[in-house]
DNA sequence: CGCTTTTGACCTGCGC
DNA sequence: GCGCAGGTCAAAAGCG
């Protein structure tokens, strides 16, 4: 199975069939820290088999690399502006929160589309019960609104979905049919040459393949019901803090 | 030789 | 209480 190379260290303990879905999902441990009770799920879409959906609950106990800090620096920003509606400083930031908002504007403000480079992103708040058909509504709203040619660097959207506050529950698609997750600049910040032309590209990699879009719709609903079952009994994670706060 | 992956068994929570 | 499904354990195998 492609590895999504999100700058950590995994180590892999399990795999199962899950239900409805012909693919098995891998269960892997991060093994940079001594104990570091960090664990992934990887599992591919079923209606897109080219779609790997990564699942990352826990905070980690030690120093995360640069290429680590970077994937969760933006996540758990976009993560941030659901939470405080307030401008991040950051230029890439900036331009994609007024697109998330112009995108999702007509729908509850629990998904953010994060078009920065070097691929976009979608962020949910999964704390919330917000229901499935909700997130349907808003993806396909988006799709109505953008559609343009897609370079073709940016045929490979990912999509994050971050648990915010009381959960380090983060979810992600990957498409693995191009790029992996692509090395990142030293610093936190994402920049682009041509931030606008990026973030509009981007955008419409998420939104101009119908397939591809139903496919989304149908793995993030299923994620939402999975994070939202696996936390509406006991809570495994009683954290308060995302995994970039080591920074 | 040490680390990782594989894989069947086991544990646990949930719905009926 | 029982069965099912998801998650984890741990021994064996594989690999560099």
């Amino acid at each position: 199975m492609p590895q999504i190379n999100d700058g950590c260290q995994w180590r892999k303990y399990g795999q199962k069939m899950a239900k409805g879905n012909p693919c098995p999902r891998a269960y892997y441990r991060c093994t940079m820290g001594a104990s570091c009770p960090v664990r992934k799920q990887v599992q591919r879409c079923a209606e897109d088999r080219s779609i790997l959906i990564t699942t990352y609950e826990g905070n980690h106990n030690h120093p995360l690399p640069p290429a680590a800090m970077a994937t969760a620096s933006y996540t758990s920003a976009a993560a941030s502006m659901l939470l405080s509606g307030s401008m991040p400083s950051s230029d890439a930031l900036m331009n994609s929160n007024i697109l998330a908002r112009s995108a999702l504007s007509s729908s509850p403000s629990f998904a953010t589309l994060s078009a920065s480079a070097p691929f976009p992103t979608v962020t949910l708040d999964l704390t919330q019960p917000h229901n499935a058909s909700q997130f349907q509504r808003a993806v396909q709203g988006q799709y109505n609104m953008f559609s343009s040619s897609l370079p073709h660097f940016m045929s490979a959207p990912q999509v994050f979905g971050q648990a915010l506050q009381n959960q380090s529950k983060y979810v992600g698609l990957h498409s693995s049919q191009g790029i992996e997750l692509p090395p990142f600049a030293s610093s936190n910040q994402i920049h682009t040459p041509s931030l606008s032309d990026a973030i509009g590209s981007a955008t419409a990699a998420i939104t101009a393949d119908p397939n591809f879009t139903a496919a989304l719709v149908a793995a993030i609903t299923s994620i939402i019901g999975n994070v939202h079952s696996n936390h509406s009994g006991n809570s495994t994670q009683p954290t308060t803090r995302n995994n970039n706060d080591n920074n």
